[in-house]
DNA sequence: ACCACATGAGACATTGACGTCTCACAGTGG
DNA sequence: CCACTGTGAGACGTCAATGTCTCATGTGGT
């Protein structure tokens, strides 16, 4: 029995060490493993028992932060009801992994070469579809590319991400913000 | 007068090892010191005679990005006519230094604690008084903070460059794309 | 022809982070 | 009470990048 147990606690730990290092690299991206296990409250020994190196870390927040886009995506219904309404869902869905997703955004620069995770690929195509939805509906322009939406959508959750972590923006705005610009654009409407 | 001649080619050689490592570290922003030589086609001697070392070279590239910034600004006339017309020629004029922009842009984020440069909070100030001046004639809808599209226009034009570089889409679609989406939305317009 | 100077090539020490290892300690179950 | 296991602390060795140094070379100016 005492494998369950300790496999559970395993588990916990393992969780628990990601997100402190998921909240850790958000803010300072360069963080030693050493600051990352002291963030995580553990020895830098145990972290290397949990991870094998700064490469696997890397790699669990990549699949944790693929797990909780998915989640989000899940919960936002992308094909329910109006394109619109289903992209301010999929924004309030997704901003508490925000951080997270600015972070991994800007570290698969690194990996530039090497492949990466096809996870993505599938939240990519999931994204896209919902814009290309919008478009066949009638609701979003057609001159806007779905892969060209669904890029700057990543775009303006890193910068809205940064901005609320520098005190530029008010973290209740997150939403709302994102959502009015990627839809909206910053013109005034003329009243219908 | 050997001194005017060598301090020129210092000069040109200085400006010509900054554009190759701006180009180099746009791709990699992980680029080794002898890779930045390798790329200017100098030896990392000569390399480290121009700047004293990483850091400096960073610090002159952000000097470079601030002065490309400031002169896409000067000819984006940003107080000249309708302020949706000056974003678009500040869009035109300052897509050749989007990708330098975009390092930069991810860049800062490691110095965190560090002050940064106060060339970029003139150019924060120039760029949200555009989205202000617009606000302030009706043209842009005021329930988006002049802050805020500041700090989008930069993660839009870092998305940009970045999608190009990783050809998602089309350099000539660039700053179409970057304005129609700042200024108009998704959404599709209803015709006047 | 001579000299000054920038350059290229390479050696060298330093630094910081990483990964692995050992050992002592504490908590838990038998 | 004892065995087992996870943990913390720390001591290495490794490695890559950096910064500094010297020396030979070539080119241009005097």
């Amino acid at each position: 029995m005492s494998h369950v147990v300790y496999g559970c606690l395993m588990a916990v730990d393992r969780d628990h060490v990601l997100r402190s290092a998921a909240a850790l690299l958000t803010r300072k991206s360069t963080a030693t493993m050493d600051e990352v296990a002291k963030a995580a409250g553990i020895s830098r020994a145990t972290l290397h028992r949990h991870f094998a190196g700064r490469d696997a870390l890397v790699r669990a927040l990549e699949a944790l932060g693929i797990a909780e886009c998915e989640a989000a995506l899940e919960r936002a219904r992308p094909d329910d009801g109006p394109a619109s309404e289903a992209v301010r869902r999929l924004v309030r869905e997704i901003e508490p992994a925000a951080a997270l997703l600015a972070f991994l955004y800007t570290e698969n620069q690194l990996f530039e070469g090497e492949e990466q995770n096809e996870g993505w690929a599938r939240i990519d195509d999931r994204i896209a579809a919902l814009f290309r939805r919008g478009q066949a509906s009638g609701e979003f322009r057609i001159d806007l590319t779905p892969a060209w939406l669904t890029e700057a959508l990543y775009g303006l959750l890193a910068s809205g991400a940064w901005a609320i972590t520098e005190g530029r923006v008010a973290r209740k705005d997150f939403t709302h913000m994102i959502v009015e610009l990627l839809l909206g654009g910053a013109l005034r409407r003329e009243e219908p």
